[in-house]
DNA sequence: GAGGATATGAGAATGACTTATCATTATCAT
DNA sequence: ATGATAATGATAAGTCATTCTCATATCCTC
């Protein structure tokens, strides 16, 4: 279960993952690191991305009705926002906060998620230059 | 698309739903119902709670990482809890508010979604009776 | 109560995502 | 460089929720 081998795929795929500013899914994983490796496939993308959770070097992170997104473990909580416009997903680095007092009374409250929607700044720059089109 | 008859089977699905004071899953749902209707189908809850949430009467609720639950729609904005050891999952009145300053620059928030997760007060309670279960 | 259209139930089919298989290739200690 | 063996890539297979198929049963109008 553990990294036993360093390889062109596995740099690869652990670069784009360190380059990017957002949670990515295992096919944009796969778009961008064919750029360092040809020929890459799916199955090794997502083999490589279950080692690096079993490691802890990265965390799946899951939005309602969503498949699971990766990005590098970070210690910081935070949250996230989905564009309604092309799905992709950023992260949101501030918490509301005292959200345990909104459980109904017997309830314990361990965690939360939130999830933010609406047009991310580049949906909403081309919705000025073409609006109506979404 | 409209509900065209009124069936044994449509009416016990609606009154499951009434009665639920938390949504529930089609698997829940078909459970319940089979008390009244004795044989229903899983194929029949799935088309009835389509109709339902195309009449607007119900609407569907999906939770990260679980496939969609179903209650019956109401006007107020609320959120959900889900027990982290049974799994189920309870309606939450309130709402943090004021979530729209979280979104980064550039950002248009147009609503979110929120989800507490921890011990409901059926599942807390059994664990102090027979702590360490879990 | 009869007739015709709609609804049902069982199971097969679908679709998406993820994992397993296996022959081939690449890594790395020696 | 060599060799043991871990890793890869193509694709088959598995999983699971949901939808489709179709013969049969049910509802509702007349």
């Amino acid at each position: 279960m553990a990294m036993e081998r360093a390889t062109r795929q596995r740099d690869a795929i652990k670069s784009v993952l360190r380059a990017s500013k957002r949670p990515l899914s295992p096919g944009e994983v796969l778009d961008a690191a064919r750029f360092a490796v040809h020929g890459l496939g799916l199955a090794t993308v997502y083999r490589t991305l279950k080692l690096l959770v079993a490691e802890g070097t990265v965390q799946a992170i899951t939005l309602p009705g969503e498949s699971p997104r990766y990005e590098m473990a970070e210690s910081a909580h935070h949250h996230y926002f989905q564009c309604n416009s092309c799905r992709r997903v950023y992260d949101v680095p501030g918490c509301p906060g005292n959200l345990r007092r909104l459980a109904p009374r017997g309830f314990t409250v361990e965690h939360h998620d939130l999830t933010l929607y609406g047009r991310c700044s580049d949906c909403a720059k081309q919705e000025k230059l073409a609006p109506g089109a979404g």
